[in-house]
Formats: C-alpha cells, structure tokens, sequence
DNA sequence: CCTATTGTATTAAAGAACTAGTACACTACA
DNA sequence: TGTAGTGTACTAGTTCTTTAATACAATAGG
C-alpha cells in the first residue's frame, strides 16, 4: 500500500437544529481542536470553499468563521494562499495573556458563586476539566 | 436619629450603550450582587414594576430577567406576592450541582487551552478571581 | 368582598444577527 | 503573463432577539 500522507484535518460538521449559528459551530470546533492537538501551529485550516462545499453552505459564512478566529489571534490567513493555524499565543505579553485570560474567567466566576459553588469546587472541576482533555501529543513527523 | 431599617437593595443600573440587552444586564447584576453578599437567600427582589419605573423601562423587560433567574434556580417567585432570592442551590442533588458546574467550565476549559494557557495559570487565575471577591458576610440580623 | 399590589400572557414593532448571492482582489506557480 | 486557487467586499433577504403596549390573573389585607 502507498504511505498514507499524515494530513492534519479535522472532521467538521454542523448541526442545524442547535440554534448555534453556523459561524459559532465552525469556531467552536477549530477551538476544540487546537485544545485537543488536532490542529497545531502552522497547521493550514481547510479552504473558505472546500470548507463551504464540505459543509454546503456559503463561503462567506466560512469567512466569517476565519475572521474571528484571525480576530482573536487564533488563525492567520493570507489572502491568497490561506488560512492557518497561529503561531501568535507564543508572542503576547505576559499583560495581554492575563488580560485575556482574565475576560474569559470572570464571568464564570461570578456565575459559579451565585450558584453557590465554593472555589475550591470550581478548581477541582477546571482540574478535572483539563486532565480529561488528554492532549493527542502525536510525534510531529 | 431615626435608626436605618436594613434592607438589602442594590443600585441597579442600565447600559444602554454596551449592546447587551437590558435584561442580560439585570440578571447580571443580581447573579453578582449575590456572589458579592449583597444579596442573600430569602431576600426580595425589587418588583417588576419597581424596577421598571427605576430603570425607565418596560415592566415585561425585568420580568424576562426575573423569569430567566427562575428558569436557572437562582430565584423563586410567587405571583401576586414578589420575587425572592430562592434556597435551591441547598436542594440541589450532588450530581445536578456537578453537571451545573461542568457546563459552566466547559467552554472555558476549550477556550483557554486554545489560547495556549495552562492548566496552573487557569487554576491560579481562578484562586485570584475568587479571593479578589471578598465576601461580604455582614452579619444576618 | 374589594382593592391594591404582585407577576403573567399576548401581540406587535424595531432592530440586530445570520446566511447567501455575486463580484472583486491577492498570491503562487507553470 | 496568465490561470487556478485563495481570501474579501458589498448587498440583500430572512430569521431571531429584544423591547414595549396592553390586558389578564393571582395574592394579601382591610
């Protein structure tokens, strides 16, 4: 048998009847697979129209998906030649990290000591959260 | 002096520039005001009205985010008699508190990693944010 | 009872969000 | 230089969200 080429790329799919737009679902799923080892720095996502047709729906909505995943510095695309993992976690301060991380814990925190969860619950739970994660730490060619 | 009833209120207040609808801005507050002490279980919600007149709004508008708090768990209310700040979170089995919880951290958990962060800088992101909350625990008459 | 006070239901209007159609612009490479 | 492949811009239409106007229903207390 040929070697098969061990092409990074991921299985997407949409589920219409979620009430998450498209756009989300898409983004959501490149989050999950870069958190997951799927995809990794430098990693080329699948084309706005091969992506389009996957998924049949419009490439704009695909576009719209890469944007803000350029936004918030996960993806960079080259017009013309596409679209691909960052490299840009790697060259934020260490200000912006905490800033940045500071917005997505905030809110949470709040929400979990309304509900009455004490902090070390909600510590236990991201502990659990992360090791469940086991990271795919595949041999890199 | 006359001495001071003790009510617990909070100043509510309304955005109309932040793009996040009122309601969303309502529950926020409370969700908050109850993390922070300032609100605790039993206590009662401004009325619908009330509130309404407050924030120059529609009385539909905060019960929307009454309703919502309802839905979550977070208050109880009797029709013809107010809002309260609900005991449930006390009644809540073992395994519904856990799965309440695993959804709130499982985006967070997803995003984070897709950041780059760490499991240490998330959990002592976490630590900070809860100390930084400084429960108010005024004595309870 | 009856009245004041509470939350609720129904409907409608304005605006924002979402997706798609179509045409454009940049890049790589033969 | 020209062609195929990439992302982008502009526009329009539909759907959903959000808020409000108005009328209804339940409770508490005289």
């Amino acid at each position: 048998m040929a070697p098969v080429i061990e092409r990074r790329s991921i299985q997407f799919s949409l589920d219409p009847k979620s009430g998450v737009p498209y756009y989300k679902q898409i983004i959501l799923q490149v989050e999950f697979a870069i958190a997951d080892g799927r995809f990794a720095t430098g990693d080329q996502l699948p084309t706005v129209r091969s992506l389009a047709v996957e998924l049949k729906i419009n490439p704009n909505t695909v576009a719209r998906a890469y944007n803000e995943l350029e936004i918030r510095g996960i993806v960079t695309t080259q017009q013309g030649t596409g679209t691909f993992i960052s490299e840009k976690q790697l060259q934020l301060t260490e200000v912006e990290r905490e800033g940045a991380l500071d917005g997505l814990i905030r809110p949470l925190i709040t929400k979990a000591a309304s509900y009455g969860f004490t902090m070390n619950e909600v510590l236990t739970a991201v502990r659990e959260g992360f090791e469940g994660m086991e990271h795919r730490e595949d041999s890199e060619s």
